[in-house]
RNA sequence: GCUGCUGUAGCUCAGUGGUAGAGCACUCCCUUGGUAAGGGAGAGGUCCAGGGUUCGAGUCCCUGCAGCAGCACCA
């Protein structure tokens, strides 16, 4: 006599076991319609799935958050349904709704190409018509194993061979068509709906691992309707425009070669933005106690012999040699992190606990040796510079220098417009230096830090450095892609490797901890999330060209050129156009170039010694004397660290 | 690195085995104008590189390099 509660709190009673469809029918005809699966005692379910005894119920319906995944991965059956209907000998495999869609891959000599698309999208819109039920049967394993092992489905029959002993096999058909999987599904493969879309082909290792075959993989988008299909094709389109490579060919940030692949030519414009960051960046270490210091970029392979990078990590060094007779035995390696060099500083002379926690920092230029297929514009490249930095302190000052760390931080990233950021915390990988003791230690130390830091975070299991865990402060891009920016490494290891030590208040010599830190992490692929933040629509503080100033005629000209060298003067980047065009053609050319303000001069302003300020691409403008403009901007332009503190007035 | 796709003027891109093209940008000329593209002329090419097939290759084939998407990698 199952009791069934429903989110209202109103219970139902039943005789004997139930279906969802049944509870559903027995609610309303409405719901009997609408109810795609259902949620039993917090569980998700088919709606044939029969509740024995009390239970709590809630319907799924096409609105709720759960109907998105079910739709998307139904979906991925219906695909696989039709790529195996047009491609006999197309072994499935997996197909997981994943965000904003889904994929399947399969194991088919030939890969697909988008020119398949069209094709199996409309077999996927026959089988959806078809609308057959989804029904699900629990199978023997053996017997499982057998038929799809029969059927030729490899990877289908070592999957369920993978599967711990005690789960249960579930199959599930749709018409002719069957497959492994755990459930639950819809209805009916009419549910799936006609909003999605194939997106991409892509290969993709068997599980994920490199040593395995090679999958064809279909991403594809699906929604509810199609209006949110069309919302998120729109939305798509709209990212690519803020794609940091297309808008620094546009507004002549930097490019990329093939003769230095991974490494950039900025240009005058991109180089502005860096070092207006990188100007920002060490004011903000002085401000915070940090010491600047320049370290080698060649340096000998027996350093990285000493701190472990020649064992662990030299795959993805560039070596260097010198084709002279009598260095033929030297190997020098550019450096791929700053840290054994920073050691090596702190190792000059005898240092004292008075002197710790000793913060040095570099704007380290680091060549790492990155798998072609690993490049990405700016955002991955093999010639990067880090405003790296490493605290030299004890044990006992690791969470103080954590919380104050993810404070400057947290400072900092809300200065360059973001005010959200993910935190992971990755623990030890396979590959390691240091003993299980150290990395209990810092391990447990870096949590510690964490909760007094009150600092949020997500594990990363096995994904910390070589030689320590860390956290990693993730920033996401235009297309949704994340990318770790910021960065604190706990580190035990490399301070007994280069043998750092430090004089205690007992007199004896002790062992410092390394904090390995970084707060953009490398200026390049900071600089590209900046890009795509702003869509190249920077603050003032932060864009290249601050103000064009532009002439509507010629004898207009000397008094703009007075302008222009007033604003200089002001320390704002200036663009003087003195093009023989119209008014109308250099502003659309500026706001095309992303220049926040154009200072336009004609007669009247010469004659007047004023100046007409435009905030593009907006239009309204302001006249203004020559010396209001200059302090005007100036003012605006100021770096946040620089702007005056608001004061209250009374 | 792996799978697939792509590589033509500074940029965006057409180009059917038979004389290398367009728009924008650039240079010059006309025009001196008041806030979202004024008009005309000109110049500009190792069709990514190397090999092959062919009477003939930007086009077809092979190899390499680079880029793009995804996977793997990411101290």
């Amino acid at each position: 006599m199952p009791a069934i509660t429903l989110p209202d709190q109103s219970v139902r009673q039943f005789d004997g076991a139930v279906t969802g469809t049944t509870v559903a029918a027995a609610i309303g005809p409405g719901l009997a319609k609408a109810a795609l699966a259902m949620q039993v005692d917090g569980q998700l379910r088919d709606l044939s799935f029969a509740i024995e005894g009390d239970a709590k119920v809630r319907f799924i319906t096409r609105k709720d958050p759960e109907a998105l995944e079910m739709i998307r991965h139904d979906a991925a059956h219906v695909l696989a349904e039709a790529v195996q209907e047009l491609f006999p000998g197309t072994q499935v495999t997996i197909g997981p709704s994943i965000e904003n869609g889904f994929y399947y891959d399969f194991a088919r000599n030939e890969p697909f190409t988008p020119e398949d698309f069209p094709k199996i999208e409309a077999k996927m819109r026959e089988i959806i018509a078809r609308n057959a039920a989804f029904v699900r049967e629990e199978w023997p394993r053996d017997q499982a194993i057998a038929f799809f092992e029969e059927k030729g489905e490899r990877y289908k029959a070592e999957l369920i061979r993978d599967l711990p002993e005690t789960e249960v096999i579930s199959i599930y058909r749709q018409g002719e068509w069957l497959d492994l999987c755990r459930g639950p599904h819809m209805r009916g493969t009419g549910d799936v709906g006609a909003a999605f879309k194939l997106m991409k082909v892509a290969g993709a290792y068997w599980r994920g691992d490199h040593r395995n075959a090679m999958l064809s993989r279909i991403y594809a988008t699906a929604w509810r309707d199609q209006k949110e299909l069309d919302a998120y094709l729109l939305q798509l389109e709209e990212a690519e425009k803020r794609d940091h490579r297309k808008i620094g060919k546009e507004m002549g940030l930097f490019h990329l070669q093939e003769e230095a692949a991974g490494s950039i030519f900025w240009h005058p414009k991109g180089w502005r933005l860096y070092t207006t960051v990188q100007d920002y960046m060490r004011r903000r270490l002085d401000a915070a106690d940090y010491q600047e210091v320049k370290t080698p970029q060649l340096v000998d392979r027996k350093l990285w012999e000493a701190s472990g990078h020649w064992e662990k990590y030299r795959e993805h060094m560039f070596i260097a040699t010198v084709d002279d007779e009598s260095e033929k035995d030297r190997m020098l390696a550019l450096k791929p992190m700053n840290c054994p060099c920073h050691v090596q500083i702190f190792n000059h002379g005898l240092r004292s606990y008075r002197e710790l926690p000793m913060r040095m920092a570099e704007f380290g230029a680091c060549h790492r040796f990155e798998p072609s297929g690993a490049l990405h514009g700016i955002m991955r490249v093999r010639a990067f510079t880090q405003d790296d930095a490493h605290i030299f302190c004890t044990e006992d000052q690791v969470p103080a220098q954590t919380a104050e760390f993810v404070a400057l931080l947290a400072a900092v990233y809300r200065d360059f417009g973001f005010n959200e950021f993910r935190v992971k915390f990755s623990d030890r990988p396979e590959k390691r230096a240091g003993s299980e003791e150290s990395w209990d230690k810092a391990e447990a130390g870096l949590k510690e830090a964490c909760r007094l830091a009150g600092v949020e975070y997500e594990l990363n299991p096995g994904e910390g450095a070589f030689y320590g865990p860390k956290l990693e402060f993730v920033l996401r891009d235009a297309i949704g892609r994340d990318w770790q920016c910021g960065t604190l490494q706990v580190d035990y290891v490399l301070p007994e490797r280069l043998d750092a030590v430090y004089v205690g208040e007992d007199g004896n010599r002790h062992r410092p901890v390394m904090l390995h830190r970084a707060i953009l992490g490398s200026f390049e692929r900071f600089l590209g999330i900046l890009i795509e933040e702003h869509a190249g629509r920077f603050p003032l503080w932060l864009a290249p060209v601050q103000v064009a100033v532009a002439t509507i005629v010629d004898e207009a000209a000397p008094f703009a050129k007075e302008v222009a060298a007033a604003f200089r003067k002001a320390g704002l980047s200036v663009e003087l156009d003195l093009r023989n065009e119209k008014i109308n053609r250099k502003v659309v050319d500026h706001i095309e170039q992303r220049v926040p303000v154009l200072a336009v001069i004609g007669r009247r302003e010469a004659e007047e010694g004023k100046v007409v300020l435009r905030r593009l691409p907006g239009r309204e403008q302001v006249t203004l004397t020559l010396a209001e403009a200059v302090a005007t901007l100036a003012a605006e332009a100021a770096a946040p660290d620089l702007k005056p503190v608001d004061v209250a007035v009374a």
